[in-house]
DNA sequence: TCCTCACACCTTGACATTCTAGGTGAGCAG
DNA sequence: CTGCTCACCTAGAATGTCAAGGTGTGAGGA
């Protein structure tokens, strides 16, 4: 994942592309594709995943059980992976959202100092 | 990293130590076991970096000139180095300081679209 | 005296995640 | 039939972190 520095790309950020992917996958089944370009645009286009990161990323999270797909079409008319997430998915989303709130709220406080 | 999660220790995100550490240093000069204190005392117990995370860190941003030593003695009259930033490393700082508003808005955004 | 503990520093090896940089094939527009 | 976008994929390298080890020294107690 990279963000949008001044029209300079910096890499940034390990391990919160799960729970990006998790997140989108919430509001409803999606291929790779329109998770990435969802991600972009939710985020104002400050996020842009690489697609050497969502597609090992996606097959990470069918491993672990917590997303599935089916065959189906895009928009476009190309064949396409529907993932969407399983219960199993649901509650590791919860979990590593609740996870994130926690670290953002305590690197917030190292930040800015009471 | 680690991120204290209901009694257990669960790593978590990569590319925030150098921030943290840059910004405990904006304080005053401490060495290194000083600095894993503060971070962990600053973010309420939740942050805890470990030795083998911290020391690679101080030696990375030596290296790249954000941070200098002396050699000094401890409060508990050991011998220590004290970390301090330099100037350069006082411009990085506010750079990562940046870039982690700026993520850490653009993940929220994702967490809860409008 | 000797022992143990905490302090302060360090390194090695493994691991996971991500990026770069390739590649495939199919549909569509010119 | 050419070129473009879509949609998928992988290999290789880089990076940062952790777990687990290690050294040496000072302070305090037995």
């Amino acid at each position: 994942m990279s963000i949008r520095d001044d029209d300079a790309r910096v890499e940034l950020l390990q391990g919160t592309l799960d729970l990006l992917i998790l997140r989108t996958l919430q509001q409803g089944p999606a291929h790779g594709h329109e998770i990435m370009t969802s991600i972009r645009q939710s985020s104002d286009e400050v996020l842009q995943v690489e697609q050497g990161s969502l597609y090992p990323a996606l097959h990470r999270l069918l491993k672990k059980g917590w997303i599935v797909f089916d065959h189906g079409t895009s928009e476009n008319n190309r064949r396409a992976k529907y993932y969407r997430l399983t219960p199993k998915g649901r509650k590791q989303l919860a979990a590593e959202a609740t996870k994130w709130e926690k670290l953002a709220r305590a690197i917030a406080r190292v930040l800015r100092p009471a």
